[in-house]
DNA sequence: GTGTGACTAGAAGTCCGTG
DNA sequence: GCACGGACTTCTAGTCACA
């Protein structure tokens, strides 16, 4: 966790998603957020809230602790 | 991770804070952020951003990973 | 040393569209 | 299915005076 936290998320999130094989779209709207916020989001070009990474988390059917276990914010 | 994950985050900070013995307003100064805005956070009242977490686990000398490694956000 | 309400600027977040 | 932009509304960041 240096500089570039933000794109780490991101990038966690991609995978995450990914290996779930659903669209952004798909993700937003189990998060009841918008696709292009969450296309922002994995870019690393937007500072999300607690309370949307609770939500992305959840849409992920994931913990916050699982979404953050990983080296890059260890 | 259920109702009111803003209240379980916010009792985080303030145990990691109280475990070191350092006053709000010295959480603060490390973080560069305002003590009010400490105390906001640790009464639940903040929707805290991501950039902030990492500012704040920074400023208590643990990961982002380590800051969520509890059974609250697991 | 902390809780709280109020405030403004600027960022978060939505909704429309394009290639 | 995704990146990206513009315009718009809502919310957070950050600070203050006061208790």
């Amino acid at each position: 966790m240096h500089q570039d936290a933000l794109q780490q998320f991101g990038l966690r999130i991609k995978q995450l998603r990914q290996a779930q094989g659903i669209s952004q779209e798909e993700l937003g709207a189990r998060a009841q957020l918008d696709r292009t916020y969450i296309s922002g989001i994995e870019r690393g070009k937007r500072n999300v809230s607690f309370k949307n990474i609770v939500l992305i988390a959840d849409a992920l059917q994931i913990s916050v602790a699982e979404l953050f276990n990983v080296p890059e914010f260890s």
